[in-house]
DNA sequence: TTATATACATAAATTTCTTATGTATGTAAA
DNA sequence: TTTACATACATAAGAAATTTATGTATATAA
């Protein structure tokens, strides 16, 4: 059912930059919903993995972040910051070099 | 020029396999090469990499060993086991989903 | 009152890879 | 002739990303 996780190593800080691409604003747990929901629940996104990529991303100055308390409850929300604009078009053109490149490797055609 | 390697975490094992489900037998070496001119020089697999997941297969029965000395220098061929032959089928599989839940995240339909 | 969902966070351990180093042979260039 | 490069293996130290486990806290449904 699950897809094999050890492959997305690597690709995490891509995924949550592209998410906030499309989202103007999400915060952690919204994010591990949404990939949850993108995948049909074959990508479960751990917190453990997630929150400290989100600190590193705001540490590095791609994510801009606003606190906000919803329902009694703690909501921290990520934005993409003009540097962060700028790497996600980075980080999507390697990962489409990256798809290409094993595709070759494993000759697996894209399906189509 | 070179894609970013960092991505390729997790694809080793399957790039391994897939070429010796190719290829009948290879030596270390031979491997580094084949991967070096079917990217074009862009993916360049590190020996601290390569020997370390060559004997880890060998450690699980998926890989096989014969050596042999070919023009004076030492050469250890690897070729697959049954146990390798069913399991390269998995891992290209796992691939292919892989590769296909990254591009619903990342909206990036197959370029063809 | 128990389990589940929402919402954040961090520490320890694991895994994989990079970088650096080591041994050894053969050939081409300076 | 000695320097660099290619061939061919191997391992150790360090870096980086992730998993697993744990913690806090609120709200709701069983």
């Amino acid at each position: 059912m699950a897809v094999n996780n050890e492959l997305f190593k690597g690709t995490l800080q891509t995924i949550i930059l592209n998410l906030l691409a499309e989202n103007e604003r999400m915060y952690g747990y919204e994010i591990t919903q949404k990939v949850k929901s993108i995948t049909q629940g074959e990508l479960l996104l751990k917190e453990g993995a997630l929150y400290p990529a989100l600190h590193k991303l705001e540490a590095e100055g791609l994510l801009e972040t606003t606190t906000e308390v919803v329902e009694n409850r703690l909501r921290k929300y990520y934005s993409l910051s003009n540097d962060g604009e700028k790497e996600v078009v980075n980080k999507l053109r390697e990962a489409k070099d990256f798809i290409a490149q094993l595709q070759l490797l494993l000759n697996l055609k894209p399906s189509f």
